[in-house]
DNA sequence: CTGAAAGCGCTTACAG
DNA sequence: CTGAAAGCGCTTACAG
């Protein structure tokens, strides 16, 4: 059943059937009802999304691009914090959300993917959200339209970030204010390849200017050089993904040193691995925060409602996805915006 | 710049082109190639997605309908876990996900949108998962495409399912080998009304046939029985919504209660409200098992690495979310599948 | 208020 | 291996 087959069997122009659907000033009240009606009686559901969107340009579909595995994006609190901002915007707009992934888990593709846009070409407009594994997603993507990124900035295109740097510094600066026998950092994928454990001189960090870890470690640091602890003296873990699985086998390690070499204050660079310490240290009756203190980043709900609360930084994601998502409909200038932090002080680090 | 452009540019035809993106048998390797290298070189990303789903008549996109809404559904670990399941098999075969929401926050949508199937017409098949508020969303649906329900019953459509009511009934045997004083039931979603309290008479069920928490009510009532304690005697708090939050306002009225008045058996629909009791009982200092015995459903992975972990009902979601996409994408066959789950015996109910 | 006609960008038999 | 042509289902000026 199509719009051509319904207008015939009604008797009417196929323009006078499309206006029915989509401009009802443009006929009367009783010639679109009987038309919607007959519609609904003979099973045309209206027009065809697929015909409309060739003839208009516009599909009504945004797609967020996700560096992350989807099973990682939908699992992780943040991730999902965005995602429910930005669908929030596009509901109340009538778009939907199309999601697509960067970091495919295994997919040994055929050659001739790589010259296919694939669905992405189907999207009004993009979001991607963190630094993506080489450019060539990106760059396989329709340039005219518009696109946002999100805790990472691509060149020549507007970002959404948080002020990791002072976040950073300030949570570290309240954490030092009781000076600690010893310090460690865990940090999120801060190196450019696939590793879990301390990171020593001959790793390779990610570039400083595309990545938010390299802004968290650098306030971290500062705040130490402030309080007169040498940073290169602070090691730092590296956790490459930011899951209670991966984060449990670097952790352990931690906390299973002999006391005097453990850390008695850990700066983390997520409440998923800040949470994952306290869960650890727990099991082996190391109290938080007499003989350990916390800190996370993030404040995500897990981390609120859990004895000891985190010592955090609090990001406002969902904000973040609806700014990204109104730049992208062209609801507010496609400008960099520099969204605020809120330090909230738990149980974890008094 | 399009397809059309690419051929007269480089002087071949439009055919040629397509073939070159499409079907590399069809032309010789180095007109290939070079129609490549151009496209490349021009700023040709390949054939629009709009254009080639209306002439191909697929998108290679698959929606998900999911009954709650957006952001619960994507905060929600169950959930998340479908779509993962969901998404695997999508990737892995080239097709893209669309996420749809039958419980619009708050839409007071011109009522024009009424008869649009918006993008959802764009679609080559769906999975719709849970309950949806009424059938005006489904019957909207393109009704010669693929469509698999998950977790309840679509008239004439196959469904993925888990033995609800036999997963129920072992746990609560399990729970009940030991005799508690007094029991309670704490069920998800269970009558016709956004209500969060304790179930009487008065309230108006939901449909058996077409809810996993009837199922789930059943199995324990089964177990009840035959352990003779009378099912009528056990209450049931109606919990609307699987969030912390929510799950908060009704647990804190049950562990408030006088201590010869409260409940030592909570047999709880979703491990989701057997943590948020976890966490409630352990700021009063109830101990869990030693005053208060716990069961979940779900098996999520948040039970099972806190202290105590969870006894519950493992279901593998995730492969959920896999067959109901395998059938979509006519991977196999479209018919009911009635999944398996695991009975986890942790701390919180030995 | 209604209808005839063009065309969105592509793919696919089909003929050469 | 290549090209000319039809047509997927719709929307939109435009003329009446």
């Amino acid at each position: 059943m199509t719009l051509k087959n319904l207008a015939q069997r009604l008797g009417v122009s196929t323009a006078t059937v499309s206006n029915a659907f989509n401009r009802p000033d443009q006929l009367s009240r009783a010639l679109r009802e009987h038309i919607l009606e007959e519609a609904r009686r003979l099973g045309y559901r209206g027009p065809d999304a697929r015909a409309r969107s060739l003839r208009t340009g516009q599909s009504r579909i945004v797609a967020v691009v996700l560096a992350e595995t989807l099973t990682y994006s939908l699992n992780d609190a943040v991730s999902s914090e965005l995602l429910t901002g930005i669908t929030e915007v596009l509901d109340a707009h009538g778009h939907t959300l199309l999601l697509l992934s960067g970091r495919q888990p295994e997919s040994p593709r055929h050659a001739d993917a790589l010259c296919h846009p694939g669905s992405a070409s189907m999207a009004d407009g993009f979001v991607v959200y963190g630094l993506m594994p080489g450019d060539r997603l990106i760059n396989e993507l329709p340039a005219q339209r518009p696109l946002v990124g999100v805790d990472f900035h691509i060149d020549a295109r507007p970002t959404v970030h948080i002020d990791n740097e002072p976040a950073c510094h300030a949570i570290a600066c309240h954490a030092l204010k009781k000076r600690p026998r010893r310090v460690g950092i865990l940090s999120l994928r801060l190196i450019d390849e696939s590793y879990n454990g301390p990171v020593s001189a001959e790793h390779r960090c990610l570039d400083a200017h595309r990545t938010i870890t390299r802004s968290r470690l650098d306030g971290f640091h500062r705040a130490l050089d402030e309080h007169d602890i040498d940073p290169t003296s602070v090691p730092v873990w590296n956790i490459d993904e930011n899951t209670h699985a991966v984060c449990a086998t670097v952790i352990e390690e931690i906390l299973d040193l002999p006391a005097e070499q453990r850390p008695d204050l850990l700066l983390c660079m997520s409440d998923r691995i800040a949470l994952t310490v306290l869960t650890l240290a727990e099991q082996r009756g190391i109290r938080v925060p007499e003989d350990l203190r916390l800190t996370g980043f993030d404040g995500i709900e897990e981390g609120q409602y859990r004895a000891p609360r985190l010592t955090t930084v609090r990001q406002d994601s969902i904000e973040k996805g609806r700014v990204a998502a109104r730049m992208v409909l062209g609801l507010e200038p496609a400008e960099n915006r520099l969204l605020g932090t809120r330090l909230l002080i738990g149980e974890s680090c008094p």
